[in-house]
DNA sequence: GCCGTTTTCGGCCCGACTGTTTTCAGTCG
């Protein structure tokens, strides 16, 4: 079982809990359980049939650890089945309509006997939810507004999109002589893998006039709510967008507080009590006094740490960095010298090898390999030995008509679905750099998955595993791989690991890419370009680096192809 | 349900906005 499932089933049993209404705080437990053991790399699968204490993670205690012991071994949650007995599917549902939550549902639930969303609508239309107390019109419209969104509800966008949206709307208010400073903020600045909502945080002495321009953006569908400080609109796209407008003796304050994560703040929050202080969005504050506020810097240092990059705010590793003294220098899009994987027209490209070299050249790249399909991927025109041959020879003479780039004879080659490798030794031992990837069969058992995996990593050929999970944000799992092992075996062998740099794929994620770095093993950002401008999505995968905590030196084609060719097996 | 160089019990971040209220509960981030 993939961690991902054991905690989507405590996600279950904290909504259950919700409704219920539990002791809130055991709520948070489980849900802290969750993302733990979410964003772990090692497989708790493996990790119970050790006999591994798990009350070593943060957040599992010994009740917590026992359920997970249950859940492995038998497949299923005692508890969460007597509370799905108990609460129908369709009630938990009503927690996604924006504006309901627990309470509410609750009084949905035991009330008014409402067990799915057609039945609330329905009760809504005929006046009985405004009937109930505490509850009225408004409450009642809000959710028949809202109630045909809460399928839509939860949808994320990947950080490409985020980004582009957010930055056009902070240009726009920063386009207004008012607005002082304006800045994306939120899990989009912290560089997620995907963004469920954006923030923007600006500073002005007239947050009416900017709330007014937000609303204006022909981005924008529609306003939410505002007040006087805040103002949420929903883009046409359909995804939300909070503006928060600050005085700028707050700006750090407000940068801090909006960036999050929101795990990240309630540790910097519990620390700022320990000292006898109060951290808000405001500044920071001793009694009454506001002692920091102005820069993040500041924020920090009011609390003796020193300034952490967004995107290790996690609440992962980084109180232990910046207690420690150690925040790492983060790897950065210009430390990259070298780009290993890219297609041409021999395969699914949309360019030459020269016109890639040419506009790697220009990014200021040193070396890159081409790494066209082998012939497994048909539908992209995969290569056989004898074209792959061919191709190559065709790279050797496009490296006489350009100079100040390196042009490496690569492959990316198929790992089969009966775990052998698309092209034979032979023609993988004349290649310059060898890419083995799983394209077919990704449902396969997490057993044959290994064993493809296996094939690959003791090939003496191989020199990296592609995309290695193979799973699209948002769209597509990766396939079922023991992560642990899997990278135990490439560390022994000399292999090293791809971040795939395309949004769609950012693979590997932070999580395993740290947990490979952990091991000593070489971390390549490779963009798999298929025409000139593929180049532009580097910079997610540095983001990926970097949310990983790598440094430089934890990226291998940050060095010169003279340095690089020094680690290959 | 977790956690502890103050504690094994009693804490567990902090504030904005909305709607339904005459002072606050619920939701959200």
């Amino acid at each position: 079982m993939k961690n991902e499932q054991i905690g989507a089933i405590f996600d279950q049993l904290a909504d259950l809990l919700e409704i219920t209404e539990a002791n809130p705080f055991r709520v948070r437990a489980y849900r802290s359980a969750s993302r733990t053991i979410s964003t772990t790399s090692e497989s708790f699968e493996s990790m119970v049939k050790d006999g591994t204490d798990l009350t070593q993670f943060q957040g599992i205690g010994k009740d917590l650890a026992r359920q997970v012991v249950e859940i492995i071994e038998t497949g299923v949650h005692s508890q969460l089945a007597e509370l799905q007995a108990q609460v129908p599917a369709g009630v938990v549902d009503m927690l996604r309509i924006p504006g309901v939550g627990p309470k509410k549902v609750a009084v949905f639930f035991n009330k008014l006997n409402l067990t799915s969303l057609d039945e609330l609508k329905a009760a809504a239309q005929a006046g009985q939810l405004a009937a109930m107390k505490g509850f009225g019109k408004k409450t009642e419209q809000s959710i028949l507004d809202n109630i045909d969104m809460a399928a839509e509800a939860g949808k994320r966008i990947s950080i490409a999109a985020a980004r582009s949206a957010a930055e056009a709307v902070v240009e726009d208010l920063l386009k207004l002589d008012s607005v002082t400073q304006a800045a994306v903020a939120g899990s989009c600045r912290r560089r997620k893998e995907s963004c469920g909502d954006l923030d923007v945080l600006a500073t002005s002495s007239d947050p009416d006039a900017a709330m007014d321009r937000l609303a204006a953006h022909e981005l924008v569908d529609s306003v939410l709510m505002r007040g006087g400080t805040k103002q949420r609109v929903r883009m046409k796209s359909g995804l939300e967008l909070d503006l928060r407008v600050v005085p700028d003796e707050s700006y750090g304050a407000a940068m801090q507080y909006f960036t999050g994560s929101k795990e990240h703040n309630v540790v910097v929050r519990q620390m700022a009590k320990d000292l006898g202080l109060k951290v808000n969005e405001y500044g920071v504050f001793r009694d009454e006094e506001q002692i920091a506020g102005a820069t993040e810097e500041d924020v920090y240092a009011a609390l003796g740490l020193p300034w952490i990059p967004p995107e290790l705010r996690e609440n992962r590793l980084e109180f232990d960095y910046a207690t420690a003294g150690e925040m790492p220098r983060l790897v950065e899009i210009g430390d990259i010298k070298g780009d290993l994987h890219m297609h041409t027209t021999a395969s699914d490209g949309a360019a030459s090898i020269l016109e890639m070299a040419e506009a790697a050249k220009q990014r200021g790249l040193k070396y890159i390999a081409i790494t066209d399909h082998s012939k497994r991927v048909s539908m992209a025109n995969g290569l056989d030995a004898a074209r792959l041959r061919t191709h190559w020879a065709e790279i050797k003479e496009a490296r006489k008509q350009i100079s100040g780039i390196e042009i490496l004879c690569g492959i990316e080659c198929d790992i089969l679905e009966d775990a052998t490798m698309d092209l034979d030794d032979e023609v993988l031992s004349e290649a310059d750099w060898v890419v083995a990837v799983m394209h077919y069969g990704l449902q396969q058992p997490r057993e044959q998955i290994m064993k493809r995996l296996m094939t690959a990593i003791k090939n003496p050929h191989v020199n990296i595993i592609g995309h290695p999970t193979g799973r699209m944000v948002g769209k597509r799992e990766g396939a079922d791989i023991d992560m642990t092992e899997m990278l135990k075996a490439a560390a022994d062998h000399g292999v090293m690991m791809e971040i795939n740099a395309h949004y769609k794929r950012l693979d590997l994620d932070d999580v395993n890419a740290a947990a490979a770095r952990d091991l000593g093993i070489p971390i390549v950002i490779s963009t798999d370009s298929h025409n000139v401008n593929g180049f532009d999505v580097l910079t997610y995968g540095v983001d990926q680096a970097r949310r990983a905590g790598l440094t430089k030196d934890d990226v291998a084609n940050t060095k010169t192809w003279a340095q690089f060719k020094k680690l290959l097996r």
